[in-house]
This record gives structure tokens, C-alpha cells and sequence, in this order.
RNA sequence: GCCCGGGUGGUGGAAUCGGUAGACACGAGGGACUUAAAAUCCCUUGAACGCAAGUUCGUGCGGGUUCAAGUCCCGCCCCGGGCACCA
């Protein structure tokens, strides 16, 4: 360097400053959407920014998207870089709670701050069309979606399960909960039943699974979405129930086995399968019954997870299932190990060849009956494989398994031309003991007579091989016996035996190691570990006509059986669970639902089943006068006439009221009289049925002891009051009845009752009760009886459900009022629901007062569409632009973290297909490439406050630079599996930087020239590859190579080298350090921004270097190097690597086999 | 338990199709410049043996295929992530 003439100092916070600057207005990456040549729409992950402001995470992310995006730039593309973020949800309401603000005002905060720390990074964003889903702009669009959903019928409710946490009292969404437990407070969940919104995913399942098959994504991405997509193939396979002696009904279950129905011992029923209390009566053990089930589906999350190794079940007495396949009978279970969520809530279990049920039938003793054989089928490299020329003899074979229990060791044997050892091998005849067979066998070989049978193996295997021997293809059925050394006696080998094997003891943990072939590996395994359960494929035994079928081919036949005999029929079942969509929190988009009782109320199609009492009838009393009512204001009214009123039989009225009760549900009504209204609390203590309310009018419903039947018969003598007292004295499941009464039992009755005695009403064991006590009414015999017939009539058309209403859509958005108090309380219903304001509204329908729903959506939704709306951010009157999206989408290059390779991409996949089956696109899958980036640790832990180790962009931008931060951050590591960060690592790169910076100024091009600039040929082509493949580390690695190497050739370059050389290095920097690549451009008089140059090109030629290094090889180990033409021949190779005197000391005295030659590359001597 | 990653020097990591293992860095050691330090520059740096040329070993462990294995196959071990009684 000469004196005098010192580089300026890298002044990366001016500079960056400036260029940012000048981008910004220049308006270099607001890109003409409309005009754009080559769109390419360049998208990184939606950030969900926290309130502390950026993670060094974020940057990792999104300065690597951009470092694409600018080569992609460069190579001539109209890159369109936006960004956005989804301020929406359960994480930014939560750190409002906790350091006591407005969710409002955090969120003004941390979008400001948000967007100020990405405006430093140095990305080329476009800030015009920036989207925030908090802003109505946006969740208007988002509300609009959910409203084409529910048009659809893909938005619906239900009441399901959600995870409840008692300490944040919350509902949480499933990711959330990590292994049962609260992500925020590690308390345990429970579930709560609520009624929820969901999004019908599942009818998408299959179009979600299969294209995946030819979308452009890493494979473990896939692999992660089929997974929890969760395709199971198989079959439903109905099984008649029979109970006290009759076929009484029918039990589907869902298996991916039907192979293995020859299988099957028992049935297995969820806890809350119907079966359960359909079977009530039969079931000889019901308490137990009962009590099991209950006690297993009120098990929280915490007793699931800890019960989960145990299985527990009790079986159901007095019923059983008939195989449809051989007409056995087998015994019918309730466990909680089958889930009621899952196939049919029902399985045929087959313990031989499942691992939960094997557990579960040796724990209770149920047999175990082996269909399927482990087959083992010799290979080329170990036996002889079958000769198809051969004939196949079947054999039976034992393997005699000894061990001597004072040494702990087993009794081996080696045979002349057999590889390894083994166990005894011997035949048996078919007739012949197995366990005496082994006996024979192994007194023959080994002379050891005085054998203690231990155990024989309940499971056979299978094998084929060739017999060389014999000439014949042998197909061996193998058992193995298991026997102790009783003693050390030993007989005589017969003379021709001797010699032809050897005999060892070996301990018991390298007799794995000795066996040779995978079917002694396999008995050894069964034998030791005491697990006899076969899950993988095999050939079928003991099946009928599915004996010796490979598994896939019983699986066709038995299939084909099923549905001939139409007990069956192939079926496929997902895991994947519609989509919970409803959250009860303040801050997200309001659902956009109206609840209109008016509405209800034209549409009422309640029904009410009247029943009647002893000795009465349809149309008996003030039935016919309710009825009118009733029908008037729009109800279904049955009202039947009981099997002989005069003498009732109980099962005979049961079976009656369920021909009604099959038509009706949750909205629906009972109107019960006297005995009637015993008889519907029976029904309802028998049965899941679901009902809305029930009015028990003078009613019969008291426990028997109390009643003086006697009296009864004399104050009564044309009465059958024998057959009265027997139906009055079942017993009432009241437990079961308030099941199912979902919203209220009113008991209206009259103190001057002559029949019922007012105290019988202290008997009502219900929850939610109302008790109208009335006089003078006696037991309301009266064929007119306004009070009554108006009371019950205004009562059920008074409480109509509400009908969900949609929002229209130009009354969009229904906006989130402002509220001061924005915390959940708990109730199960949403902050919302507090604001009477908001909730109040009129119904878009018919005008009338009606009541906002206060759910508010998933953040999920939000994020599940965002890139559909940054094209089209200027459009206010749809969600996107037809021509926009037609244009630009499916977005081009996707980067994001793997951890939500599963739900988001999955959700935005599904919204994506259902926009295309509104006809609002022409393609169902939104990106064309996706590519999940690794994370980032700190010296090997993760990031995380608690620790104290995170890294804060903020500060690194201060000290070193945005171009240095994003340099190292492409450089620690592979982008697809993350890295680790490293203090020592940026003060490195820092360093380079620095040098790099000095050398620009140094290239003055006043040496006598170089001559040969390949190296700049080679950069851009390498560097070029590595960029296109996201492959940042090792890019950053040829820019270090070829700054290295223009360092060393400084003072050499002449003038005009120099310039090319300076003119590169600020082209292939660029995309990584797009400010300092800028100021180099300028420096050399460059026109125009760098980031609007070209990437530049190479010449192929160049980089072919005139000579080649030649390695050399003996025996594949590196001895020598020879230089060669570049062109050389393979003879002319082959003898200079002969030649070479390394090589020389190899090969000397000896043969030389053979001379491999790989072109350009090496030679191998094999000698 | 199941599924998906991963295991390479003191450290972060290269090695794209089975063909020179350790690119590129960090750190460390030695040296130059300096009164000194920082900064900068030069050299060494997988291990063992050797003055050296060089030789042997070496990619979690044990086998195998191959002229040749970090890479492919079989059987394990460990670490990280996800799912978890899904029939």
C-alpha cells in the first residue's frame, strides 16, 4: 500500500443509511404488479411479531428470502417482495394481559416497531401494500371467507370437546396444549363440551393428501402432512350382537386388518359407544359396566396420560358378537384404549397380530388366536432362494432351544457347508408331538437326554427355501421348544452323525449374533422377549379360505367376501379432525353470524311427542287442544296412542316411543302425562338420545314404596293396577336422563292430585328443573285447559333455538368494538358476549331484534389467505383481484420455518382449493415451491429470554452492520437445518467484511496483469448454483475462495482486470449484502442501481482448466497424483499411473487384476 | 412406542451422482510489525509414528455390498423435533 493513501474507514451505518434511503425513493421495489414481465413472487412466512420486537430468528428467515429474491432479481425476474404481519390472537392478547396494557395500544406499538427494525435489515420490500389482519381493510376479507364457508356448508357448529385451561380459565387451540398440558402455565387441560365453529377440512382430506404426490416440496414436509392427514385404508365390518338369546342388533367396526377377521377373539367398544346402554337391560354386570365407562370418558388429560401404559376395560356379561366369517362367538369389551372419535368408536380386536390388543387379551386371559405366519422367504444372500423348477415339499420343523440353567448358557450347533450356528433343527411328522419331535432331535444330535420341557412357541413362522440335499424346495412350518438341562447326562451319537457337526454352549447374549438367517433371529425374539405378536405382513393360516395367501391377497379376497355376503365394505378413514375455528377471545375477527329467533321461529319445525298416561290415549284430555296450539306455531306434533293404555307393559311402551323418538333431536320436545311422563324419563335413562326440554304434566314418576297400592286397587277395581305398579316400579337412571335433557324438565302438578301425591316430586332427581306447582287442576283430566295448553305452548315456541344468520356480505366488516376491558373471564363464552352494544343487533333477514355471535375466528384463518390479499391490497371491493391473482399467483418461492409445516400449510392449502371451487381461481395448490429453513440456536441451546441468550437484531445492526449480520447469518449454516450462533462467528465475519471493503479500494489495476481471470468464471457459475438452491453457506464459502484469491493477486492486476474484478465483486455480493454491493457499484462509475444489473454471466470454457490432476489409487487407497491434458486418453492415463514411482512400491511383485479408470477424475490399480 | 431429521477435527460446518474426507471459517499455537497492546500480515493445526520422504488409523457402533463407502444395504446406540392407545 502506499503511503499516504489509506482506504477510508467502512462506515456501514452511513452507508446503509444512504442506500436504504435512496431505495425508499426511488421506489425501486414497488413493483408494477399489472406491467410486470416475469412475475415472481418471492414469499416468506407470515410474521407473527411479538411485542419485544424482532428475534434474530425473523432476520434469519427473512434476510435469506431476500438474499433469494435479489438473485432472482438480478437473473431478470419482477420480483415481488411483500410483507405484512398477523397481529391477531391469543399471543399478543396474552402479553397485553401480562404487562397490563391494551391489546390495542401493544399492537400500535409493536407494528411500529416492527416495521422500523425490518426497514433496517436491508430487504427489498414493498412497503406500499403492507397487510396487518387486525385492520378491518384486511378482516373484513377474512369474515367474507368464513361467510362463503358457511354459504357452503363448510363452516357449521357443534358441540365438541375443547381444551380447557383451569388457570388462564381459556379455551386453547390443540396447539397449544404440549402433552396435555398448558404451553403458558404447564397446568393440565381438561376438555369442556361447548359449542363450537368449525371448518369441514375433512371433506378435503383426500384432494389435500393426493397432491401432495406432485407439488414441489421437501420430502419431510410431505411426509409430515400425510401423516397427520392420517389416511388409513381398510375396512367397516358389521358383526351381529346377540343378547339374552337373540340377535338383537348389529356392530360395525373399522379395521385396516380384514385379513385377519379369522382372527378376531373379541370386540372392543369406546366408553361412550350407544351399544353400552342400548344393551342395558342384557348386560348382567351393567354397574360395572357403567361405572368403567363413565369413570373413562370423565378422565381429564392428566389421568389419560398417566393411564395410558395400563390397559383396563370390562367385558359386557350376556352379550356377544358372531364373526361373520366363521359364526364364532366371541365376548364384547368396553375399553378406553379404543377411542370413540376414531373409525367407528368400535374394533374387532385380534390380539395374535396387534400390539394393544395382544396386551390387552394376555392381561385378561382371552385367547390368542395367530392368522397371519411370519414368512421368511430365502435370499441369494443367505439361503438358496426357491427354484421354480422344483417340486415344494411342506415340512414341519422344530427348533430345539436348550439352555443349561447352572451356566445360564444355550446348547448351538455348527454344521459342515452351513453358515453360522443354530439351534437344533430337526423335522417332525405330521402327526408327531412337537415337543416330543424337538426331544428326539436334540438327544440325536447332541446325545443330551435328560430334558425339562419349558415352553413351546404359540406362534409358527414360515420359510422357503432350497434344499440342496434334497433337490426340492422345502416349505418349512416352524416351531420352537424350549427346554432346560435337567441334568449333564448324555447318550451315544449314533456313529454315522459323528463328525458332521460340532456342538457349543453359548451365552445367552451372542446367541443373536451367531444365528444366521432372519427366521431364527425372529423365533429367538419371540422366545426371549415373550412377545408373540405378529404386526407385519405374512402368509395366512387357520383362516379358511384365506390359508396361504400372501397378506395383500387376503386383503383382496376377504374384501371381495365381505361385500358379496354384505357384511362389509372397504372403507377409508382420515385422523385428520375438522378444524376448530371458534375462539372465546377478544382479539381476532369477530365471527360474522347474526342469531335470529324470528327467523327461527318461521322455520320452527320443533316436534313434540305427547304421551299419555294409564288408561288414556292420543287424543285423550287437553291434547287435542295443545296440539292445535302447537301445530299453529309451526310444530310436528305426535301424539300416539300407546300399546294397551289399560294394562301397559313397559318394554312394550319402549319400543313404542322410540318409533318417535328415532325422528326427533336436540331441538325437540317431550310432553308426557301422567304415566307418560314416567315412561319418557325410562326412555331417557336408556338411551344417549338428546333432547331440548320435557314437561312432566301430574307426573307419574315417584319411587313405588311410598304408594299404597292396595288402596289403589280397592279406590280403583276396574283398573289393571297390577300391571300399573309393575311398570311404576322400574327404576329411573336420572343420571342418564339429565344427559339427556339438554335444556330444561318442567313438572307442572297440582297439590289437590288425587293419584300423585305431591311428595313423589321430591323424587325428580334433575339438574335444571322447574317446578309448577298449581291448584285445583286435581290430576288435569279436562278437555280444556287454557293455563296449561298456553303455558306449555308459549314455552316451547317462546324458546326456539335462534338460526344462524349470515352477515350480509356488503354489511362487512363487523368490527371489533373497543373495549376496556378485553380479558376472558371463563364462562365459556367470549369478552364479547359482555358488550351488550355489540351484541344487540337487528337481524338481516327479517329486521328483528337478534344477538350477535361473539366468537371471534382462529388466527389460523387470518394467516390461512394473507398472500392472496398482497397483490391485490388497492382493491376494496373484493378480497382479491381476479386479473391480480390470475397473474402472480400461485406464489413462486415460499420460505418459511418448519415448525408449521403442518397446520398453516395445511390450512392455506384447504382455503386455496375451497376459492377454487367458488370458481374465484383456476389452481388448487398456492405454492408452487416451498422450502422449510432450519432454526437458529445459541452456542448450541435454544433461544429464550428465561436463558438470557438471545440475540437482539437491534443491536447487531448497531455494531457490525445489517450487510455483516445477513452475511453471517447466511454463512452458520446449512438454511434447511438452521445453525448455531456464535458471537466469535460474527466478529469473523465482521472481519472479512472489513478486509473486503479495504481490497475494493486496493484493486488498482498497476500490476503487469494476471493473465487468467477463470476464477471470476468459476464464482459467478458456483455462486450462481448455490443461490438457486438456497445453499447460502456454502456460497458465502466461493465468495471468501474468490476474495482470497483476488487479495493474493492485488498488486499483479492490470488496469482492465482490475476493473472486472471490482465490477463482479459488487454483482455477486449483492443479493447478500445488497448496501455495501450498492456503494462498490458507485465507486466504479456503475449506472443505475446494482440491484437492477444482471447476475453476470461465465464462460463455460474458462472454467475447464487446460490441465487436470489425475489421482491414483491401489487398491482404492490414494498413493500418487499425476497433472494430465485435460483431454488425456484412458490408455495414456492408465500408464502414467503405472508409471508413477509412488505407485511403484505398491505394485511391484505383484499381479495387477484390473485397472479402473473414471474420467477426468482417478485411476485404480487393483492388485 | 411410531414418524421425521441428525451424529464428520478443539468449534461452526463442506463433500450436489459411490470416486482425493475435513472446503470455507472460528479457535488455538508459533512468528513478523510495535516501547507495549490492539489491529494487521505470514506460517502450523484430524490422530499416531517419523529428522524427513512418508506410513498407519480416522466420518456414532457392529456387520455387509463394491476396484472404491461419510455417501448404498442389514442390525444397533445416542441427540434433536413431531405425533402418541388412530384399530
Amino acid at each position: 500500500m502506499k503511503k499516504g493513501k489509506i482506504a477510508p474507514r467502512y462506515d456501514f451505518a452511513k452507508i446503509e443509511k444512504k442506500w436504504q434511503k435512496i431505495w425508499q425513493e426511488k421506489k425501486l421495489f414497488e413493483i408494477k404488479l399489472d406491467g410486470a414481465k416475469k412475475p415472481f413472487y418471492n414469499l416468506m412466512m407470515f410474521p407473527y411479531p411479538s411485542a419485544e420486537g424482532l428475534h434474530v430468528g425473523g432476520v434469519y428467515t427473512y434476510t435469506g428470502v431476500d438474499t433469494f429474491g435479489r438473485f432472482k432479481r438480478m437473473q431478470g425476474y419482477d420480483v415481488f417482495e411483500p410483507i405484512g404481519l398477523d397481529g391477531f390472537g391469543i399471543h399478543s392478547e396474552n402479553y397485553a394481559m401480562k404487562i397490563g396494557e391494551h391489546i390495542d395500544e401493544v399492537s400500535k406499538r409493536t407494528e411500529k416497531n416492527f416495521y422500523r427494525q425490518l426497514g433496517s435489515i436491508g430487504n427489498m420490500f414493498d412497503w406500499s401494500r403492507t397487510v396487518e389482519t387486525y385492520k378491518p381493510e384486511y378482516y373484513r376479507w377474512t369474515q367474507w371467507i368464513f361467510l362463503q364457508m358457511f354459504k357452503k356448508g363448510l363452516a357449521y357448529q357443534k358441540k365438541a370437546k375443547v381444551n380447557w385451561c383451569p388457570s388462564c380459565k381459556t379455551v386453547l387451540s390443540d396447539e397449544q396444549v404440549i402433552q396435555g398440558q398448558c404451553e403458558r402455565c404447564d397446568s393440565f387441560v381438561d376438555k369442556r363440551e361447548l359449542k363450537q365453529w368449525f371448518f369441514r377440512i375433512t371433506k378435503y382430506a383426500d384432494r389435500l393428501l393426493k397432491n401432495l404426490d406432485w407439488i414441489d416440496w421437501p420430502e419431510d414436509v410431505k411426509t409430515n402432512q400425510r401423516n397427520w392427514i392420517g389416511r388409513s385404508e381398510g375396512a367397516n365390518i358389521k358383526f351381529k350382537v346377540e343378547y339374552t338369546g337373540e340377535e338383537k342388533s348389529e356392530l360395525e367396526v373399522f379395521t385396516t386388518r380384514p385379513d385377519t377377521l379369522f382372527g378376531a377373539t373379541y370386540m372392543v367398544l369406546a366408553p361412550e359407544h350407544e351399544l353400552v346402554n342400548k344393551a342395558r337391560e342384557a348386560i348382567e354386570n351393567f354397574d360395572e359396566v357403567e361405572r368403567y365407562a363413565k369413570k373413562a370418558i370423565s378422565k381429564s388429560e392428566q389421568e389419560r396420560k398417566n393411564d395410558e401404559k395400563t390397559k383396563t376395560g370390562v367385558e359386557l356379561k350376556g352379550v356377544s358378537a358372531i364373526n361373520p366369517v366363521n359364526g364364532d362367538k366371541i365376548p364384547v369389551w368396553v375399553a378406553d384404549y379404543v377411542l370413540a372419535g376414531y373409525g367407528t368408536g368400535a374394533i374387532m380386536a385380534v390380539p395374535a397380530h396387534d400390539q394393544r390388543d395382544f396386551e390387552f387379551a394376555n392381561k385378561f386371559g382371552i385367547e390368542i388366536r395367530q392368522v397371519v405366519a411370519p414368512y421368511f422367504p430365502a435370499k441369494k444372500t443367505s439361503d438358496l432362494p426357491v427354484r421354480e423348477d422344483r417340486k415344494t415339499v411342506k415340512r414341519n420343523v422344530v427348533y430345539g432351544v436348550v439352555k443349561n440353567p447352572k451356566t445360564g448358557k444355550f446348547l448351538m450347533i455348527s454344521w459342515k457347508d452351513y453358515p453360522g450356528k443354530s439351534f437344533i433343527i430337526g423335522g417332525a411328522k405330521d402327526n408327531e408331538d412337537i415337543i416330543n419331535a424337538a426331544r428326539r432331535e436334540v438327544t440325536e444330535e447332541t446325545g443330551y437326554a435328560n430334558l425339562k420341557f419349558v415352553k413351546k412357541s404359540q406362534f409358527e413362522i414360515h420359510a422357503s427355501y432350497f434344499a440342496v440335499h434334497k433337490d426340492e424346495n422345502r416349505y418349512g412350518v416352524i416351531n420352537w421348544v424350549y427346554f432346560e438341562l435337567a441334568d449333564e447326562t448324555k447318550k451315544e451319537i449314533k456313529k454315522e452323525d459323528e463328525g458332521k457337526h460340532k456342538i457349543f454352549w453359548v451365552k445367552e447374549k451372542e446367541v443373536d449374533k451367531e444365528l444366521p438367517y432372519t427366521n431364527y433371529h425372529y423365533a429367538w425374539k419371540t422366545l426371549t422377549s415373550g412377545k408373540e405378536c405378529a404386526t407385519d405382513n405374512g402368509i395366512m393360516i387357520n383362516s379358511g379360505f384365506l390359508d396361504g395367501l400372501k397378506t395383500d391377497e387376503a386383503k383382496t379376497k376377504i374384501l371381495k367376501w365381505l361385500e358379496k355376503e354384505k357384511v362389509g365394505k372397504k372403507s377409508i378413514d382420515f385422523k385428520l379432525r375438522d378444524w376448530c375455528v371458534s375462539r372465546q377471545r377478544y382479539w381476532g375477527p369477530p365471527i360474522p353470524i347474526v342469531w335470529c329467533k324470528e327467523c327461527a321461529k318461521k322455520e320452527n319445525k320443533t316436534k313434540v311427542l305427547f304421551l299419555h298416561g294409564f288408561e288414556g290415549n292420543g287424543e285423550c284430555n287437553w291434547f287435542p287442544e295443545l296440539k292445535k296450539k302447537l301445530e299453529k306455531a309451526g310444530c310436528e306434533v305426535f301424539s300416539p296412542t300407546m300399546p294397551s293404555p289399560e294394562s301397559p307393559k313397559f318394554e312394550e311402551w319402549m319400543n313404542e316411543i322410540k318409533v318417535y323418538m328415532d325422528k326427533m333431536g336436540e331441538n325437540d320436545v317431550i310432553v308426557g302425562h301422567s304415566l307418560g311422563s314416567g315412561a319418557a324419563m325410562h326412555y331417557l335413562g336408556r338411551t344417549n338420545q338428546k333432547l331440548k326440554k320435557v314437561f312432566l304434566v301430574a307426573a307419574a314418576v315417584g319411587d313405588g314404596p311410598r304408594r299404597d297400592w292396595d288402596a289403589l286397587r280397592k279406590a280403583w277395581p276396574t283398573a289393571d293396577v297390577d300391571s300399573l305398579e309393575k311398570f311404576w316400579k322400574h327404576k329411573i337412571d336420572w343420571k342418564s336422563v339429565n344427559k339427556s335433557v339438554l335444556k330444561e324438565t318442567r313438572v307442572i302438578f297440582s297439590k289437590d292430585d288425587p293419584y300423585i301425591d305431591p311428595e313423589h316430586y321430591k323424587l325428580v332427581d334433575l339438574d335444571d328443573v322447574v317446578l309448577e306447582k298449581w291448584d285445583g287442576l286435581k290430576h288435569f283430566i279436562t278437555a280444556s285447559c287454557p293455563k296449561l295448553t298456553d303455558y306449555i305452548t308459549e314455552n316451547i315456541v317462546g324458546d326456539i333455538s335462534p338460526v344462524a344468520v349470515p352477515v350480509p356480505d356488503e354489511s362487512l366488516p363487523v368490527e371489533l368494538p373497543p373495549m376496556e376491558n378485553f380479558l376472558p373471564e371463563g364462562t365459556g363464552k367470549g369478552p364479547l358476549a359482555r358488550n351488550e352494544e355489540f351484541v344487540k343487533t337487528t337481524c338481516p333477514v327479517c329486521g328483528a331484534e337478534a344477538e350477535r355471535e361473539t366468537d371471534v375466528s382462529d388466527p389460523f384463518v387470518d394467516s390461512s389467505w394473507y398472500f392472496f390479499r398482497y397483490p391485490s391490497t388497492e382493491f376494496n371491493d373484493n378480497a382479491f383481484d381476479p386479473e391480480r391473482t390470475k397473474k402472480w399467483l400461485p406464489v413462486d418461492s415460499y420460505i418459511g420455518g418448519k415448525e408449521h409445516t403442518v397446520l398453516h400449510l395445511l390450512y392455506s392449502r384447504f382455503v386455496t382449493m375451497v376459492f377454487k371451487d367458488l370458481g374465484l381461481i383456476d389452481f388448487e395448490e398456492p405454492y408452487k415451491r416451498f422450502f422449510g429453513h432450519g432454526l437458529i440456536t445459541k452456542e448450541g441451546a435454544k433461544m429464550s429470554k428465561s436463558k438470557g441468550n438471545v440475540v437482539n437484531p437491534d443491536d447487531m445492526i448497531e455494531k457490525y452492520g445489517a450487510d455483516t449480520t445477513r452475511m453471517y447469518l447466511r454463512f452458520l449454516g446449512d438454511f434447511s437445518q438452521g445453525g448455531d450462533w456464535r458471537d466469535s462467528g460474527v466478529e469473523g465475519m465482521s472481519k472479512f467484511v472489513k478486509k473486503l471493503w479495504t481490497l475494493f479500494s486496493e484493486l488498482k489495476g498497476e500490476g503487469v496483469g494476471l493473465g487468467n481471470l477463470s476464477m471470476i468464471d468459476k464464482t459467478v457459475k458456483v455462486v450462481g448454483e448455490d443461490l438457486e438452491r438456497l445453499s447460502f453457506n456454502t456460497a458465502v464459502a466461493r465468495l471468501m475462495e474468490f476474495t482470497n484469491w483476488a487479495k493474493e493477486n492485488k498488486a499483479v492486476f492490470n488496469k482492465e482486470e482490475a476493473a472486472q474484478v471490482r465490477k463482479v465483486m459488487a454483482l455477486v455480493f449483492s443479493p447478500m449484502m445488497p448496501h455495501l454491493a450498492e456503494e462498490f457499484w458507485e465507486k466504479i462509475g456503475g449506472k443505475d442501481s446494482v440491484c437492477n444489473q444482471s447476475w453476470p454471466k461465465y464462460n463455460k470454457e474458462n472454467i475447464i482448466d487446460s490441465e487436470i490432476e489425475l489421482v491414483v489409487q491401489v487398491n482404492g487407497k490414494l498413493r500418487d497424483k499425476v497433472v494430465v491434458s485435460k483431454d488425456v486418453k484412458e490408455e495414456e492415463a492408465k500408464k502414467l499411473a503405472l508409471e508413477s514411482e509412488n505407485v511403484q512400491k505398491f505394485i511391484e511383485q505383484k499381479e495387477i487384476k484390473k485397472v479402473i479408470y473414471v474420467i477426468g477424475k482417478l485411476v485404480n490399480i487393483v492388485v
